[in-house]
DNA sequence: CGCTTGCTTGGAGCGCACTCCAACTCCGTA
DNA sequence: TACGGAGTTGGAGTGCGCTCCAAGCAAGCG
């Protein structure tokens, strides 16, 4: 196993902001400690734990800390990351480009501006996604409109 | 070749109404013309001609009128189609779904009630996705001005 | 002690929606 | 008549996002 414990368990210099960010109740959590096993996480979340699992392996998740037996304890820190990456998730954003952000978080304060850059033109995504959806809502009320006309019209014979 | 040239030609019987759905502009077509080529479609809707093949083989469109040579030739109504399949292809909803849908529509207008019913599923979906998507922008929003304050802040020193 | 439960790993497999390939036919132009 | 270009087919391949598997280890319980 190579598994590159170097950036792990020691970043104290690890942002903290990206992972309180999802507004409204800080941190509902399922009790109050701070080390959960995967199963409580995946329950909390609705991953299952092979996604959580994959998550890390591919670079989604910082490499979670473990416990002296080397199974994962996720943090309170953890969750709020899924919670966001749950969001960009609804957004439609590639898994592929949420593991880029996930690297400029992990890269540092310095990358605050194409992180910036990349939430403004998925925002940008978003706004076009639900216009279109608009769209489309219209075009259902119209034949849903229809078929009520037409089954009404018919009863009357 | 055993092409089924049965039900394809001769149907005059299949509903219209499905259509002309796409409200607005009825029939703004490249030309006056009632018979494409596949590629001449394909530039028009933006799908391959692999696509386009592929929807008539597993049934989400009829069988398209062929030339004496056997070459497709789309008619206005395949377009109309074509353009609403499109609308429900944004909702997100899985091809077998609309493959369902297309499998009402040829089976005639008895089935006004059960097509109905779908589209109000789909509708009531979309409305979901909508409030989904929304509730995204809200925690982008907070975000890139987090990240637009960081950056102020960090300017000032 | 054995058994169950829960976790670990790398790698294989799956479902969806295309996407492409090889081998072929047909048509129009030179 | 030769050739390029566009069309035909069934079936195989691709990329994404998981999803599952087999084999194994550690802890807790009777």
């Amino acid at each position: 196993m190579t598994v590159t414990q170097t950036q792990t368990s020691g970043t104290a210099a690890e942002p903290l902001e990206d992972l309180c960010a999802s507004a409204g109740t800080p941190h509902p959590r399922p009790d109050g400690q701070d080390r959960y096993t995967i199963s409580e996480v995946a329950a909390f979340t609705g991953l299952s734990a092979h996604t959580l699992r994959w998550y890390e392996r591919i670079g989604l998740m910082p490499h979670i800390d473990r416990s002296h037996t080397g199974q994962r304890r996720f943090t309170n820190r953890d969750l709020d990351w899924l919670a966001f990456v749950g969001k960009l998730r609804l957004t439609g954003m590639p898994v592929a480009d949420m593991v880029r952000y996930a690297e400029l978080v992990r890269a540092g304060d310095h990358t605050f501006e194409e992180r910036q850059e990349l939430l403004r033109a998925t925002r940008e995504d978003v706004r076009r996604r639900i216009a279109e959806l608009q769209s489309t809502l219209a075009v259902l009320d119209f034949k849903i409109e229809f078929y009520a006309d037409a089954r009404r019209a018919s009863e009357r014979f």
